[in-house]
DNA sequence: GCAGAGATCAGCT
DNA sequence: GCTGATCTCTGCC
C-alpha cells in the first residue's frame, strides 16, 4: 500500500520517525529494487540552522518548500547524490526528511551492479550509496512519491526499537536529536 | 583496523 | 575561494 499524501503533512521530524520500516521502492526498466528505510534524518526550516532551506528558498532547495510527498534530490561534494522526501506540518514553510539507510530487499543483483560491490550491508549503509544503488539523480528531483509508478514509499514492518541521536556530519543544529535508526539493521 | 587525502559542484559566512 | 546532510582508496599500524 502506497503512503498516502497525509503521511507528509505531519511535523517532518515526526514523519521522518514513522518512515523508519517502510519500504522504498524504486523500478528501473523491468526490475523492481526495493528496501526497507533503516535510517533517516528530520531537515525543517526557520528552526534548524543545519537545513538547506534555514536561509531561504533558492533554485536548488526549491522541492523543499514545495508539495509534500515529493523528493527533494540535491548534489553534494562534488560526487553524490542524496535523497529527501518533502514532509512538513502547516507550521513550517519548508521541511524534508533525508533518507539515510536501506536494508536492501528486492533487486539486489541490480543493486550490485550498480554499486561495484558485492557486499550486502555495504550496498545502501548511507545516503549517497542508496541513491547510486537505486540510480537516483536529479532526474528525480521533484518526483512525486504518491502518484509515481517508478519511485514511491509503501507500507512495510513495524520497527521495534527506534534509536534518536544528533544528525551527522552537521556544525549547527547538534542540540537537535532528529536522526532516526532502528535497531534490527543490518550495518553499523 | 583506522586515519587521512582526494574527488570536484553549488551556494554562500 | 571555501565548505559541505559523502564515500572510497591508500598507507600505515
Amino acid at each position: 500500500m502506497i503512503l498516502a499524501r497525509k503521511f507528509y503533512e505531519q511535523d517532518t521530524v515526526d514523519v521522518a520517525r514513522n518512515l523508519l520500516g517502510k519500504v522504498l521502492v524504486r523500478k528501473i526498466g523491468k526490475t523492481t529494487v526495493s528496501g526497507i528505510i533503516t535510517e533517516t534524518e528530520a531537515y525543517r526550516q526557520a528552526d534548524d540552522p543545519a537545513s538547506h532551506a534555514y536561509r531561504g528558498i533558492t533554485p536548488r532547495n526549491q522541492a523543499m518548500f514545495g508539495n509534500v510527498g515529493c523528493t527533494y534530490v540535491y548534489f553534494t561534494y562534488g560526487m553524490y547524490h542524496c535523497l529527501n522526501v518533502v514532509a512538513r506540518s502547516q507550521k513550517h514553510r519548508a521541511g524534508a526528511v533525508l533518507i539515510r539507510g536501506l536494508q536492501p530487499k528486492t533487486g539486489i543483483d541490480t543493486m550490485i551492479k550498480n554499486r561495484k560491490t558485492d557486499k550486502i550491508t555495504n550496498l545502501t549503509s548511507g545516503p549517497g550509496k542508496l541513491t547510486i544503488a537505486l540510480d537516483i539523480t536529479k532526474k528525480q528531483y521533484g518526483e512525486d512519491l504518491v502518484r509515481s509508478s517508478k519511485l514511491y514509499i509503501t507500507e512495510g514492518v513495524t520497527p521495534d526499537r527506534i534509536i534518536a541521536s544528533p544528525r551527522i556530519g552537521i556544525r549547527l543544529g547538534v542540540d537537535k536529536k532528529w536522526n532516526f535508526r532502528t535497531s534490527h539493521r543490518l550495518f553499523v
